[in-house]
Parts: structure tokens; sequence; C-alpha cells
DNA sequence: GTCTATAAAGTGATAGAC
DNA sequence: GTCTATCACTTTATAGAC
């Protein structure tokens, strides 16, 4: 055998397809682009996976998953506080997407351009619901008599933990930052969000 | 004329191209998409335009213009105070947005498709560099001693901001939301950011 | 300026040899 | 399974009539 790359046709192929379609989208890729990342023919891309949008699915609801995995069991723990918990969760979300700073960008492109063609079943909502989580946070709220709505709650957190990734482009523009000083940045935010997000939810 | 579309074909055009452009992207836009939601003829478009990359530089330069239009008069108020400054900005970058809530995903996206089909000189940069809203921030930063690093500030403002409209599809799916339920919501952030970001600043 | 028709190139998918 | 060659269709762009 000629071919350095490893592993079998059809794992090399899904590789390929992942990185291009996650760093390119779906109408930007051409198969014959995936063909040539993963070092085999576009006739056997097909033999594989039948068509370009079986092989999009695929890679799509690998992408999903990523921001599901992992999360249902920090939200459910019993012992640990809410304080706890997001920290596990921004910790969690940031290290994943230092290791793929595409799949945010991808999944809310995709999803908008084609909201039909995007697996809804994601569980994400069903793990939410009823989480321990959700319950701390309620409990707090009541407790507490505070203003922070939950719904302002999660979008806050997401905001500062994932959005930079979306806009590391522009903020390589406007504040001359290299691959380097990102990585940097988001470490030190792994240990700011959860203080910013608890002096929000104390303040008013 | 039996043309219900009113202004130039020319003007007709841009304007269609805007449109679609911004919600599908590049690769996903088809001239012939732009032909006929402008109803005129496809050779029309080159006629105009010359190309579909020629057409789209233009919308792309605008786009990336709705970001800058109106920010610089807010920076640079030498009796406004940062707080009230961060209030117009967010004010207004809302206010922009609920009109224009696709331009975030789109220059995003297209920029980190291609940085080279990017025009470079929005004047963001030298926009901020040197403002007073810089200068404020900074001395505040000298005078208190406080942690709250300037990229930090920025980047939280526009995720607060921003990553909502980036996000609506997500959001729609994890918390039912509504596009009146998103409306109302952004229009309380209009008065919460600022007041949160002011909580963080004078945190720790 | 505006249209129809068509050239020229690109792209997803398959047939068929090995 | 894997390849080359090719089909069928789409899409950008232009030629040329009006």
């Amino acid at each position: 055998m000629d071919k350095l790359a490893v592993g079998s046709a059809e794992e090399r192929i899904k590789e390929a397809a992942r990185k291009v379609f996650t760093e390119k989208g779906y109408a930007a890729t051409r198969t014959r682009d995936i063909a040539e990342a993963s070092g085999i023919n576009l006739a056997l891309l097909n033999y594989y996976f039948r068509s370009k949008e079986k092989l999009f699915e695929i890679i799509m609801k690998e992408n999903i998953q990523l921001f599901v995995q992992g999360v249902k069991e920090i939200l459910n723990h019993e012992e640990s506080s809410l304080r706890q918990k997001m920290e596990q969760l921004v910790g969690y979300y940031i290290d994943m997407l230092l290791k793929h700073p595409h799949v945010p960008m991808f999944v809310i492109s995709e999803m908008r351009q084609d909201p039909n063609k995007f697996v809804q079943d994601t569980g994400f909502k069903d793990i939410m619901r009823g989480s321990v989580f959700l319950q701390q946070l309620m409990a707090l709220q009541a407790a507490k008599k505070q203003q922070i709505n939950p719904i302002h709650f999660m979008i806050n957190l997401l905001s500062l933990t994932v959005f930079p990734f979306m806009a590391y482009p522009m903020m390589q523009q406007l504040f001359e930052m290299d691959p380097e000083g990102f990585k940097t940045m988001m470490e030190e935010r792994k240990q700011l969000i959860p203080i910013w997000i608890d002096s929000i939810m104390h303040t008013k």
C-alpha cells in the first residue's frame, strides 16, 4: 500500500469531510475537495456515503453532539453548587472549542440556512429541562427574589463563552490578536466568566 | 412600464443582492436568485456589476459599514461618561441589528471564509485607537487599579450584544422563542447589558 | 438598457473496468 | 473496494438581437 494516510478509506473520508464541511460550510464545499483532502477518489465518496447531503448530515449530527456530550453529567450532579456547575460548564466548552473552534459557526450557520436539514432531536432541551442545574437556578431566583431571568442567564453564559470563537477573525482585525494570544485569553476567561456571571446575578 | 418594483434596475439589483447574499452567504447564493428577486434579467446583473464577486464585494463593504457608521461620534463625545457611552453603543447596535439581524453572521462567516475577499480598511481600528472612549476606559483602569483588561471589556460588550442575534436559530430550538419574544428580550438587554458590564468592571 | 440564447466552466453522481 | 472516464445538470458569464 502506498497510502501514507491512516485508517480505512471510509474513516479517512469522514475525517476530511468533517474538516472541510466544518470550515467552509455545505454550499462552499465541493465533494472533490473532500476526496482530495482524504486522498481517495471522488467515486469512492459516493460509494460509501451515497451523496454529499448524506455525508453532510453525519458531520452535522456529530458536530451538534459536541455541544451535548458530557454536559448531562455536569448539569445533574447533586452535590455540586450552581457556581461549581458554571465553572465546569465554561471549562468544558472552552476546552472543547479550543479543539474545534469552527464548530459553533458551522452549526449555527447551517441551522439558519435550512432548519429542515438540521436534526432537531439533539436531546439538549430535554437534558436542560428538569436538570438539577435548572432547579438550582430557579431555587436561587425564588429565594433571593433576584431579577435574573433564566433565559438571560443562559444566553449570557453562552455569549461570553462561545462568541469569542465565532468572532475570532474579527478580533484578529480589531485587536491584532494571534492564535497564541487568543488561547491565552480564553484560558483567562475560563476563570473569569463564572466570576462575572456571579457578579451579574447578584446585581440590583 | 409594467414593472411594479421601484427604483432603477441597478438599485433594485443591489437591494436584492443585499438581501440574498446577507441571508445565504456567497457560496449558497446564485446570481439567478438575485436576478429573480429583483425582477430583472440575469444578463443585466453582469451588465451593471460585471461579476458575482464584484457585486458581493459591494454588499460586503456596505454591511461592514453598518458596524462603523455612527459609532465614531459616540466614542469621541467629550462630555458623556464611559457608562453613558456604553448605553449609547449597546442601544445603537441593538437597534441596528433588529433591523439587520443577519449581518453579523454574514460578515464574520465570509470574513473567515476568505480573509482576502474582505476589505480590511474599515477604519474601525483607527476609530477605536485614540478615542475618548478608550482613554476613559484606560483612565478608569489606572485610577482604580481594576483588573479589567480593555480587550476582555470590548469582547464582553460585543458578546452580550451581538451573539444573541447570531444564535437566534439555536435559541428558537432551546427556549422555544418566537420573533416577538426575541425582540422583547433584546429591548430588555438594551437596559441590562450596561448594568451588567458595570457590575463586572467593579468586581474583585 | 434590456432581453433571449448560448457558450464555457463547474459540480454531483454513476457506469464499468480492474 | 477502488479507480478512470463520463454523463447530466447547474451556474456564471457573454454574444448579439432589439
